[in-house]
DNA sequence: CTGTTAGCGCATTCAT
DNA sequence: ATGAATGCGCTAACAG
């Protein structure tokens, strides 16, 4: 309710002073900013970031672009990010994207721009209009994951976590190992899960194996996708030893499927998944980790370098690294 | 960049027309607001909401308190209200609110109300004196979870939840029962815990059962709150042959335990956990089921009402169903 | 070190 | 149906 002129009044001083003091600017002796600062907090005066933003052209707060609010792997990024922002002061504003086939809203750049000073791009695959949209709001932009051409990332090297994950089983001597991964219905612009069946397949021919078709099945990122995916393949007149999930809900698909229909893990068939879900050990799953939350924070920290430096000439490119979790889901082939 | 002078000038009217078409408000002839609302997009105009809040006083924004970002039932209930309040234009502000014991920043119920036109606020605990600056500060405020008094909530009855939970192994013929929930660390002010440990004992009373104080462990609410508390059980020297959860994370973490100390489920234990949390079917948990998300949508309702209302007279308390799934953690004592 | 002046971009009376 | 004037609450450039 009450305004800066009114605590300013309060106080005796002018409303610039006040301003000066409450935001620790210098040219304030310490005793003036120190009277203010108590009746600010005695009034319960608390600048309006609506009215400060109107001078400044500064929001104080940064956008998240998710294509799902509830999927495990988001929310740990934005728990990542969300912290290290808070820390800075800056607000968080929530954007469910949707995905390119099921997008609930289009995500308008110029509305974005002016909400939020930066904003965080979570595996979200903007079209390029949007892209363009962005670039020329010139607002900060660092995507999570898939990296978009012209814009800093933070990522895990897909292609190697694939690789990794097929190597493993690999070495445990299968050699009949099928893939899960990419939405069916969104296989555009969303290349986390091409990138790892290309290391699937990388790993596979290193090997001396040519992968086969019907063994690299589309599933959604998700349990039901594993489930189907898991149902279908064991249709096929022969079965693989081994199942490369692109994603741990995928793998926790796969684990409930064999269950329920009698095929034991890891005795007749050895699984393993990518994320390391903070369920996954319940499961035993092995897995390729990788450091989700930290993902988040380093994205976060990246935004924030880049809205105070302005975006430098080359987009910043992070890579984090992953690292196998062998538990109990992978063994030898029988 | 460009402002709503530019659009008028372009358009050749005034920006209050421009003001006036944009917003679908009366008094303007079809065929101007025709003519700017094209020259609108063309030129990519869009309001600056900073700077249409100064003098509505509105900022189409609201605000949603969560204890923690990362927990799957926050999440389900974000994604709810999220739908809900961008299906009406709204964006979304999330705030890490901490419990009561860490709070990893005090949320300030000035900058809230500067920021936001309405608050959600899940499971946590407001001291009395937030409570009090939200309620000063006019706010439209709901709580999803724990109503606080004077405020509209939207829950479930969660002593009934508990009495639902210990009525099932009731049933089924346990007679030693034990009860995990409740943050050892957070007694005060998160009322769910021990609602649905009233709830329990309350059960056991009208069975003829003196509930035991040492089957009573508090565990957090996590997977590793359960492990711990079942670890905890065991070294009793009686054991009960069945354990209501305060939760399903709870529940999976004494499933995870019990398994790797032998002990069977459900032969030698029965557990029953609570939300229906989205991976408890992969477990087989026997659960008092909540319609999380729903929760979520009907508190983003309510909310928007209550902002375009005005705050009732009354607080509107809005309890939900919830529904025993019975499925394979649950069976007869042996 | 502090006060004055002038906007920031829009919504809103009140005229016309 | 439209335009002109005023103010929202704050910051910034310039005085003093």
């Amino acid at each position: 309710m009450s305004g800066i002129v009114d605590l300013a009044a309060h106080v005796g001083v002018s409303p610039a002073t006040v301003s000066r003091a409450l935001r620790g600017l210098p040219g304030v002796s310490d005793n003036t900013r120190e009277r203010i600062r108590l009746a600010a907090d005695q009034l319960g005066y608390v600048a309006s970031p609506s009215a400060s933003s109107l001078p400044t052209g500064k929001t104080k707060a940064i956008g998240v672009l998710v294509p799902w609010i509830s999927r495990w792997f988001f929310n740990a990024v934005v728990e990542g990010a969300q912290e290290v922002v808070a820390h800075h002061g800056y607000d968080l504003v929530l954007y469910a994207a949707g995905t390119s086939t099921s997008r609930p809203r289009t995500i308008d750049a110029r509305v974005l721009s002016k909400r939020v000073d930066g904003v965080l791009a979570l595996s979200v695959n903007l079209s390029h209009s949007e892209a363009e949209a962005l670039q020329a709001s010139r607002s900060a932009l660092v995507t999570v994951g898939p990296a978009a051409p012209g814009f800093s990332s933070v990522s895990v090297d897909d292609v190697r976590v694939g690789i990794m994950a097929t190597q493993h089983l690999l070495t445990l001597g299968h050699r009949r190992i099928a893939f899960f991964g990419g939405d069916p219905y969104d296989m555009f612009g969303f290349p986390v899960a091409p990138d790892r069946q290309a290391g699937y397949e990388k790993a596979l021919r290193a090997a001396g194996i040519e992968p086969r078709a019907n063994w690299i099945l589309p599933a959604e990122f998700s349990v039901f996708g594993g489930e189907s995916a898991f149902v279908q393949l064991w249709q096929e007149a022969e079965h693989p030893t081994a199942i490369v999930a692109a994603s741990d809900e995928i793998a926790m698909g796969i684990l409930h499927m064999a269950r329920a229909m009698g095929v034991s893990v890891p005795g007749e068939l050895s699984v393993v998944g990518v994320d390391d879900h903070d369920l996954s050990y319940l499961f035993g799953l092995t897995t390729v980790a990788q450091p989700v939350r930290h993902q988040g924070e380093l994205a976060a920290e990246l935004l924030l370098k880049l809205m105070k430096c302005g975006p430098s000439r080359e987009p910043e490119t992070i890579q984090v690294a992953t690292v196998l979790i062998d538990r109990a889901t992978t063994a030898p082939p029988s």
